[in-house]
DNA sequence: TACCGCAGAGAAAGCCCTTTCCCGCAGGGA
DNA sequence: TCCCTGCGGGAAAGGGCTTTCTCTGCGGTA
């Protein structure tokens, strides 16, 4: 690779002087130097070494990210706030994805500032795990203690800035809903019960139904992945157990998905038969069929939220805000049937001939 | 932030020593010296700069990776196959999003050989434009030249190692299948049309027709952007113009979504009416309803290959791998109907009652 | 004419590590 | 007892760039 050494000397020049005209310094240049310095980093296809550079510069420019998986619709458009900020203040996004696992997440934290990082965000759930979150909280003041700015996005066990999204109000909205149709037998898919936004939902969940006189017991929770294998698993089990089930409320729309995989395999009609509440409203949910009734996360306005916090100037008390969530009816939830299971093999519109899978 | 000297200086030995017991060295190191840095590092929360590591090591490790967006599952696909083998070899992945911006495309190429990966992987379509190929081709030239590795996925304007999804036939198959239920007007709602991706698959499509006496003018072409929203409007334009198509082909999956959309908003059953055929079977293509039939790419496996002859031996001469394209019959495509659209209300399994979107 | 000031260029001091090279010392063989 | 070997440790030389500081030479003013 050709230096910057090696361009000077082409140029006739020093290396402080095409440094100054490779990065267009404020020092004045001659336009003959000038010259004759692009033209050899344009004979040598010279790009500047980029660890040299952020070396010397002690500039903290780009900004860490960790996330579960962006390749996760969720965070993916989380991710494309984050993006948007970041590219419009020219910084460098430096994104990791830790696949849900505490001690990679760790791992990256300490690497992001090994690389410098100006600032670091952590989106998607919290652990419910005291051991974990306390040393994440000694990374995290660590890093601080340097003067890096940190955000957590969707996670609560962190004292810096946060952006909460109202998991708990969306939960309440979902068990709103289904008591306002008239269903008493509500199933739960739900996420790992480790983590925090799981809890959370399904706090707000129960409270909705205890309100209307009703219960959600243990029995009528399947846990499982966060993710559509893991939604159709948990319906065909909750499905084993209680056949009887007129509502199914799926934690994250991903298995929600998976929960109408199931229900379609089996033959059972939504929202004739069964209900299917989802959550987040990521994008695919409105090209389901049928399209799904879900929770609203304003997923974007998370990401650029975040960024705006770690980017702007630093308020002296960490910043927390709270982002709605509301609720948006679409076709998978319906009123509850009025006979049992045993008739509904005559609902109107039942779609069997869709079971195909 | 503490640095190595700090530690070194704190434990009382060299910052040579400091580096070999952090590193975990060759070189011996008594157990006494060896706890007193470890304390040290443990007492400062020392993490080493990493832009000096790589510049100290001029070592070659992390694998620079230029896709048009991760987060549309065709690249998360590809994506996910390159982590695999990468995180086999104990490599760090740089991605990029060119967002389908050749000049993105070929500031990243800078920007990660700056950053000194030891190869680089562009996956996604080329593109139709003389003076963009032959730039690209020059600054990839260069990076070999200074011992980097390249390879190229879905795109065949590159002379080095390749790794090709046969679009062609893909779209060949697609073709046959459609003439093999019978059908005669077929739409297509196509990518933009200066990929080559786009021109490809509709090259095996037009091949397979004019083998079966069919014709694929230019006026059942609509070409729009390679996402849900462009195959949706695209849809829309090809009935406006040609309502009594009976098939339409979406080439990839994402614009055939966008198109089941516009179908179902518009009345049309799928597969009754009118047929649906998707390109690249990503993941989803299973959940939609009905179930997608789609060409289906290995995506997973392409990025495995990618990465796979990018880190094994440099081959004397850059390999091209041509993985093969396979039709996945599911639910959106179904006999030509005999009647013409007049009587296709009374089609069995008419599903009018799903367009409440 | 003598001096001051400043523009434009270069020398050199870091930035923080890794790694080679070298040194001192202890132990073993002659 | 002397020399050689080898081990554990430190000194120092980069790695490629930025930036401060210094120097030269010119134009302008008194």
């Amino acid at each position: 690779m050709a230096t910057l050494s090696d361009v000077a000397r082409r140029a006739g020049v020093s290396p402080a002087t095409a440094s100054r005209v490779i990065n267009g310094s404020s020092k004045p240049v001659t336009d003959d130097l000038r010259e004759r310095v692009l033209a050899a980093v344009a004979e040598l296809q010279y790009v500047p070494n980029a660890h040299a550079q952020l070396l010397a510069r002690s500039h903290r420019s780009a900004v860490g990210v960790i996330v579960h998986d962006v390749s996760d619709p969720y965070f993916a458009e989380i991710t494309r706030g984050l993006q948007r900020v970041a590219t419009d203040q020219g910084r460098l996004l430096m994104i990791c994805n830790s696949y849900r696992d505490p001690d990679r997440e760790l791992e990256y934290v300490e690497l992001l500032r090994g690389h410098q990082v100006a600032a670091l965000i952590l989106a998607g759930s919290g652990y419910h795990d005291e051991a974990f979150t306390r040393q994440l909280n000694e990374k995290l003041a660590a890093y601080e203690a340097t003067g890096g700015r940190v955000a957590v996005i969707g996670r609560h066990e962190h004292s810096g800035d946060a952006v909460m999204p109202d998991n708990r109000t969306g939960g309440y909205l979902a068990g709103r809903e289904l008591c306002g149709l008239g269903h008493r037998a509500i199933g739960v898919v739900a996420g790992p019960r480790i983590l925090t936004t799981t809890t959370d939902r399904l706090a707000g969940l129960r409270q909705a139904l205890t309100e209307q006189g009703r219960e959600l017991p243990e029995s009528r929770i399947r846990y499982a992945e966060f993710d559509r294998d893991g939604g159709a698993e948990a319906t065909a089990r909750l499905l084993d157990v209680d056949p009887e089930l007129t509502a199914i409320v799926a934690l994250n729309d991903s298995m929600a998905i998976g929960a109408l995989a199931t229900l379609r395999a089996r033959g059972l009609a939504v929202p004739q038969q069964i209900s299917v509440l989802g959550f987040d409203d990521m994008p695919i949910a409105r090209d389901v069929t049928p399209a799904l009734t879900t929770v609203r996360l304003p997923l974007v306005d998370m990401g650029v939220r975040a960024m705006s916090l770690v980017l702007g100037v630093g308020a002296p008390t960490p910043r927390v805000e709270v982002l709605p969530a509301e609720l948006v009816r679409r076709d998978t939830a319906g009123p509850v049937p009025r006979s049992t299971r045993a008739t509904a093999g005559s609902a109107p519109r039942a779609r069997r001939g869709d079971s195909t899978s």
